[in-house]
RNA sequence: GUGGCUGUAGCUCAGUGGCAGAGCCCCGGAUUGUGAUUCCGGUUGUCGCGGGUUCGAUCCCCGUCAGCCACCCCA
């Protein structure tokens, strides 16, 4: 037997129904950030491996698809979209207006161990203000990540966006005299410590000299360590999504680069997984571009999100909608007497170029199978062309109903294209 | 990177230390221009791969690869 070829670990095949799910994604993503007035773009999917390595370190080579190519470059495949981002925008900066409302829907890949909700390959939304300081900036980008939310279904029983303050983190560390280094070890203990025991909690904080308590005061202060954050509520108590807000300074996420407020959104079933997430960067361009830019963004992969839609009643019924939609027939053209050929091309071509979605037989079945092939199609019509042409026979294949039309009234009595 | 579970037809899965199975799907047929049901017929397997035990292994053992799940990580 010959080989039996299935794709690469963590890589994933997309048949129809599965890129119509896939679509049904992306077109809530883009009709959304339109509605925010943001513009698309695109980047190049292989980088230098050296961006990689200037804005995250060298260890991150090890989760990388890099390799060097035939004109000895190191390269990558992207893993993200912000150090291109930061290229960009740097490279141009003179030429747009700020602030960049920029977004984009693209492919990435990271060498990492498929499990679910994570692949070696996966798509994400980019969503990003460049060149705004302000906070309502950021409070931008919440509520339309809360409207992406919306738009696939979910309501505030499903999500949770929950913000915290970087800022807010480093002032109070620095309060209690840790220096650069002991910053940075005190964010990775904040972290984990939702899923760290107690008691090396204790100890890990012991060690840089603070106590659990006075941690957790700070966390239970809120909105009042941070000015941003009482910002970025009101702005959104403002627009009426308070309900789908709540601020949680135990969020902490990889604050690598991060600089002021970030946010994650979280589902509330038993799950409590991250579906998106971003914050604050502002150093961020100029590490990578050499501009100086305010930044903010999020992102969102498609593989979480997706798997949460098909779980939950209202996202999944809007989700089947969209793949059936995708699917549709609107008429299948009959050949019933085989000297009517050219009639009944020139019928499909009509119907086509009235906006219908037409399928018809390829080769010269029996009327019975293409009966058979128009009901397992979908359509709402068979078109029957015979001897009687110009006379046709409009059949309703859900009711059976038939009724005799004039080729030149086809299009009319069809309705109108969806 | 660590551990657990699973690999048998295109799909979902039975099965037994002794000839490889079912359902579904798919294809063809049941005479003239109408779909369902039904009936008849048909295709497809290195039983994931490699080794070991055995007279004989799809079955037992070891390894390996792949998938799923949990942990680590998560820009």
């Amino acid at each position: 037997m010959a080989t039996r070829f299935q794709t690469l670990p963590g890589f994933r095949d997309f048949y129809p129904e599965d890129c119509a799910a896939r679509n049904h994604v992306f077109d809530i993503w883009r009709r959304v950030a339109r509605r925010y007035g943001f513009v698309e773009y695109e980047g190049p999917i292989l980088e230098p491996t050296e961006l990689y390595r200037r804005k995250s370190g060298a260890e991150i080579v090890n989760q990388l698809f890099c390799f060097t190519d035939k004109g000895e470059r190191e390269v990558s495949m992207r893993p993200e979209l912000t150090p291109t981002l930061a290229r960009m925008a740097a490279a141009r900066q003179r030429d747009f207006r700020k602030p960049l409302r920029w977004f984009s829907i693209g492919q990435f890949f990271r060498y990492e161990k498929h499990q679910k909700g994570r692949g070696r390959e996966f798509y994400q939304f980019n969503c990003d203000i460049l060149g705004e300081e302000s906070a309502l900036a950021d409070a931008e980008l919440m509520a339309l990540a809360i409207d992406l939310m919306r738009e696939f279904g979910f309501t505030a029983s499903h999500f949770r966006l929950r913000i915290s303050d970087r800022d807010a983190w480093v002032r109070f560390a620095a309060g209690k005299g840790l220096d650069e280094a002991g910053v940075a070890t005190f964010l990775q203990v904040i972290d984990k410590m939702e899923r760290t025991p107690e008691g090396k909690v204790v100890e890990q904080l012991g060690s840089l000299g603070l106590a659990l308590d006075e941690v957790r005061a700070f966390i239970a202060s809120g909105a009042e360590a941070s000015p941003a954050i009482a910002r970025i509520l009101a702005d959104l108590a403002a627009r009426g999504l308070a309900d789908y807000v709540e601020v949680d300074l135990g969020i902490v996420r990889g604050l690598a680069y991060y600089t002021g407020p970030v946010f994650e959104i979280f589902d509330i079933g038993k799950g409590m997984r991250a579906v998106a997430g971003g914050g604050r960067y502002d150093q961020l361009v100029g590490l990578v571009g050499g501009v100086e830019m305010a930044a903010c963004g999020f992102a969102m992969g498609d593989m979480v999100i997706t798997d949460l839609i098909r779980e939950t009643e209202g996202p999944a019924e809007r989700l089947a909608a969209a793949v059936e939609e995708n699917a549709r027939v609107d008429a299948c053209v009959v050949l019933a007497d085989p000297s009517k050929e050219a009639e009944a091309a020139s019928m499909v071509q009509t119907l086509r170029d009235a906006g219908f979605r037409v399928l018809t037989s390829l080769s010269s079945a029996k009327v019975a199978k293409q009966f058979q092939a128009a009901e397992q199609s979908g359509a709402r019509f068979a078109v029957i062309v015979g001897v009687e042409f110009p006379e046709l026979t409009l059949r309703d294949l859900a009711s059976r109903a038939e009724r005799a039309v004039p080729a030149e009234g086809v299009v009319e009595a069809l309705g109108r294209p969806r």
